[in-house]
RNA sequence: CGGGGUGUAGCGCAGCUUGGUUAGCGCGCCACGUUCGGGACGUGGAGGCCGGAGGUUCAAAUCCUCUCACCCCGACCA
C-alpha cells in the first residue's frame, strides 16, 4: 500500500447519498470525472474486472462468443430502426469534420443484426448467440446514486439470432439461465420479474432485479407462487363478470360540493336516502375519470379519459408503458374550456367514448366489467350517478392497466397477496422478435430456399452499475464487505506494532508466504501510519480478510508467535501461529469455494 | 424538462444578511521530533482566478444580471 495509488477520505463526500456511491470514493475506488461518469481508480478497477471477467466466464460457458463493436457509429443504422427519432434525447449525437451526423450507442442491437447480415445468409448459420463488453452512453435526464446511473456505463449486450419462434425461445431460455448464474456468482440477490420492453421493442421481456431501496423499479412478488412483475407490467386480471338481471337500476343523485372522492363518500355515508343498507359506502365504490393527453410520435394530440376504482390512483408509469411510445400530458384548465362536454370533478363514462358526445376514447380498468355497480359522475356540476352498471349503463372502448398497483393486491396468478418492493434493474432479457431484422432486412433461406426473416432477442447485463450494487448489498457502518470473487484481494495485511518492531518482518515474510500461495495480498506496509488508520482503512477497504501482524509477532519464532485472522464479514477473530497462517487461510478459502 | 438545495484548498465547512486587513477553520499533504492495537501529539510549511461571465462601486467571496456544474424530489433506463 505505499506504493498504492490511493487515498481514502476520513469524511463522507457530501455529493454521495446512496451508500455504494460514498463508500467506493471514500474508499478510494472511483472518483467523479465528468457528470455521470467515473474514474476507476487501482483497487475500483480490480474489482471492476472481477466483475467483468465473471459475467465474461459465464457467457462464454453457455457457449456465447465474444465480439467488440465501436461506440462511435454512424446514424443509418440508427434511422432504418426508427431509434435515431425514438430514443430521443437520451441519444449523445454528434457530427464528424464533414458534418456526418454520428451516435455513441446507447446499445447496439443494429450493428449486431448488420453484422450477421453481412456474414450469415443460412439456416443453417444459426442459431448464433454473439456479445460485447462494452461502454454505452446515454445522455439520461437525471444521472444519480454514483455508479448505480450513469451516462456511461460499461454494458454486457448478447443478441441470439434464430429462425423461428421455437429457437428464439431456446436462446431466451439460455440467457436466463447463464443470467441467473452470473449474478449467483456476483453475490447479487435478484428476483425476475416479468417487464415491458419499453425502447427497444420486441415482446416478452423480464428484468433482473436487485431488490434494494434506492433502486428505481418498483416490482411486486407473490408472497406464494413465484408470480413476479414490474408494477409497470403487472397485468391486472379481470373478474369474472356478473349477470345484469334484477341489478338495481341508476339514479342521479343531487350531491352538492362534492368534487373530490372523500367528499363524495362522506356525503352520501350522511344521507338517508342515498347511504346503503348493507355497508357504507367507500372509496372504491367510485368510478374516477381522469383525463389526460397523449403526444403521439408524430406531434399529434389526444385526449384520453381513463376510468379507474376510485381508491385508486392513475400510475403514471404504468401509463406510459401503456401508451408508449406516445406520451402522457397533463389535461389542463385550458383543455377543460375546449371540452365543454366535460365537467371537473363530475366527469361520468355518460359522456366518454369515441360514440359519445365527447367523442373522447375511454379506457376503464379490468376491474371494471360487466355487471359491477359504481357511484360517478354525472356530468353536471354537483350531481353524481349511483348504481351506475358497467355493460348495461355503460361501456368503454377498452380496458387499461394503469391504476396504481399496491402491497396487499391479489396475486394474478394464484391470488394470494402480493407484496410490494423497489429494486435496481441489473439485467434485462427481451425477446426482441423481428422488430429490427425487418428494419435492416435480416433474412435467410430456410431448407426450403425460401426467405425468412430472423427473430432475435437481446440480452444486457449493467457490468459497471454491478459493482455498485455489489457494494450496495454488501457494507457496514465501516465500509465495504467484498464478496471474495469480486474483491481487490483476498487478504489484506496490517502491521500493527512499533515502527522497527519484529512486526514488519514477520508481516513481510507471511506476505511472501501468502503471494506464493496464490492469494491476492493487499499490504499495509506504510510507515509512520498509526495502528488506528490501518484498523479503520482496512474495515473501509473492505477486503474479505484482515490479517493483524501485531503485539505477538515474530518472525524469528513462527511457532510460537501468533497473528490475528479477522473476517470482515462477521468480525469473528482468530488466533493463529505465523507459522500456520497461510494453510489455514488457503484452507478457509477453497472451502468457501 | 418542472420543483427544491448547494458551489470558498484534495475532503468537510465558516465568512455573504450589514461590501472595506494579507480569505479563515478542521481533516488530509510536506519537513523535523515524540508516539506506535482503534482515525496520536508538538513545531514549522505548501496549497485558493471564493464555479464562470458581465455589471454596480473608490472598493465585491459578499450586491445585481446571466450562465455553468453538482445534489435531492418528480417524468426516462443496464
Amino acid at each position: 500500500m505505499s506504493n498504492l495509488f490511493l487515498r481514502t477520505l476520513r469524511e463522507d463526500p457530501t455529493d454521495a447519498e446512496v451508500p455504494s456511491h460514498r463508500l467506493l470514493v471514500r474508499a478510494g475506488y472511483i472518483r467523479r470525472a465528468a457528470p455521470g461518469g467515473f474514474s476507476w481508480l487501482p483497487l475500483g478497477w480490480i474489482v471492476y474486472r472481477n466483475v467483468e471477467r465473471i459475467v465474461r466466464e459465464e457467457m462464454d460457458a453457455a457457449g456465447f462468443q465474444e465480439v467488440h463493436f465501436p461506440a462511435l457509429l454512424p446514424k443509418e443504422p440508427y434511422e432504418a430502426s426508427g431509434r435515431w427519432v425514438e430514443y430521443g434525447d437520451n441519444l449523445f449525437r454528434l457530427q464528424d469534420r464533414h458534418g456526418a451526423d454520428m451516435l455513441l450507442a446507447p446499445t447496439h442491437e443494429e450493428m449486431f443484426t448488420l453484422l450477421v447480415k453481412s456474414l450469415y445468409g443460412s439456416y443453417k448459420d444459426l442459431p448464433l448467440c454473439i456479445y460485447q463488453i462494452q461502454t454505452k452512453y446515454r445522455d439520461e435526464a437525471r444521472p444519480r446514486a454514483g455508479l448505480l446511473r450513469g451516462r456511461e456505463f460499461v454494458m454486457k449486450d448478447s443478441y441470439s439470432f434464430d429462425v423461428d419462434d421455437e429457437g428464439l425461445q431456446r436462446s431466451y431460455d439460455r440467457h436466463r439461465a447463464a443470467y441467473i448464474k452470473t449474478f449467483d456468482r456476483l453475490g447479487l440477490p435478484v428476483v425476475i420479474v416479468s417487464a415491458m420492453s419499453g425502447a427497444m421493442g420486441g415482446s416478452a421481456s423480464e428484468e433482473f432485479l436487485t431488490p434494494l431501496d434506492v433502486g428505481e423499479d418498483t416490482y411486486v412478488r407473490c408472497t406464494t407462487c413465484d408470480f413476479a412483475a414490474n408494477t409497470e407490467a403487472m397485468t391486472v386480471p379481470a373478474p369474472d363478470p356478473t349477470p345484469l338481471a334484477g341489478l338495481r337500476e341508476a339514479f342521479v343523485a343531487d350531491t352538492p360540493d362534492t368534487p373530490t372522492i372523500q367528499t363524495l363518500v362522506d356525503f352520501l355515508n350522511d344521507s338517508a336516502e342515498l347511504r346503503r343498507d348493507d355497508r357504507p359506502w367507500t372509496a372504491a365504490d367510485t368510478l374516477k375519470n381522469v383525463v389526460v393527453k397523449l403526444r403521439h410520435p408524430d406531434g399529434s394530440a389526444e385526449v384520453l379519459a381513463i376510468g379507474v376504482p376510485g381508491d385508486r390512483e392513475v400510475d403514471p408509469k404504468r401509463l406510459e408503458a401503456q401508451v408508449a411510445p406516445a406520451e402522457v400530458e397533463p389535461f389542463e384548465e385550458a383543455d377543460f374550456v375546449a371540452h365543454a362536454a366535460l365537467v371537473k370533478g363530475y366527469i361520468g363514462p355518460g359522456v366518454l367514448g369515441k360514440d359519445q358526445a365527447s367523442g373522447i376514447r375511454y379506457l376503464i380498468d379490468p376491474r371494471v366489467v360487466e355487471g359491477t355497480q359504481w357511484v360517478t359522475g354525472a356530468d353536471e356540476g354537483g350531481h353524481h350517478v349511483l348504481w351506475l352498471t358497467a355493460g348495461r349503463d355503460f361501456t368503454a372502448d377498452g380496458t387499461i392497466q394503469a391504476a396504481e398497483v399496491r402491497g396487499g393486491d391479489a396475486c394474478p396468478t394464484c391470488g394470494s397477496a402480493l407484496e410490494i418492493a423497489r429494486g435496481i434493474e441489473m439485467g434485462h432479457i427481451f425477446q426482441l422478435g423481428r422488430k429490427y431484422a425487418e428494419a435492416l432486412d435480416l433474412k435467410v433461406q430456410d431448407e426450403s430456399g425460401q426467405l425468412v426473416t430472423v427473430t432475435m432477442g437481446s440480452y444486457g447485463i449493467g457490468v459497471s452499475r454491478a459493482v455498485a450494487a455489489i457494494a450496495e448489498t454488501n457494507h457496514d457502518e465501516s465500509g465495504l464487505v467484498w464478496p471474495r470473487e469480486v474483491a481487490p484481494a483476498d487478504v489484506h495485511l496490517v502491521i500493527a506494532g512499533k515502527e522497527g518492531g519484529p512486526q514488519r518482518p514477520a508481516a513481510e515474510q507471511l506476505a511472501a508466504g501468502f503471494l506464493a500461495a496464490g492469494l491476492r495480498v493487499l499490504f499495509d506496509d506504510r510507515e509512520g501510519v498509526s495502528p488506528g488508520v490501518r484498523f479503520k482503512d482496512a474495515e473501509l477497504i473492505g477486503v474479505p480478510t484482515i490479517v493483524v501482524c501485531g503485539r505477538g509477532s515474530d518472525a524469528d519464532d513462527p511457532t510460537k508467535s501468533l497473528v490475528e485472522v479477522k473476517d470482515r464479514r462477521s468480525g469473528e477473530r482468530a488466533d493463529v501461529p505465523l507459522a500456520d497462517v497461510v494453510d489455514h487461510l488457503t484452507a478457509q478459502i477453497t472451502a468457501v469455494a
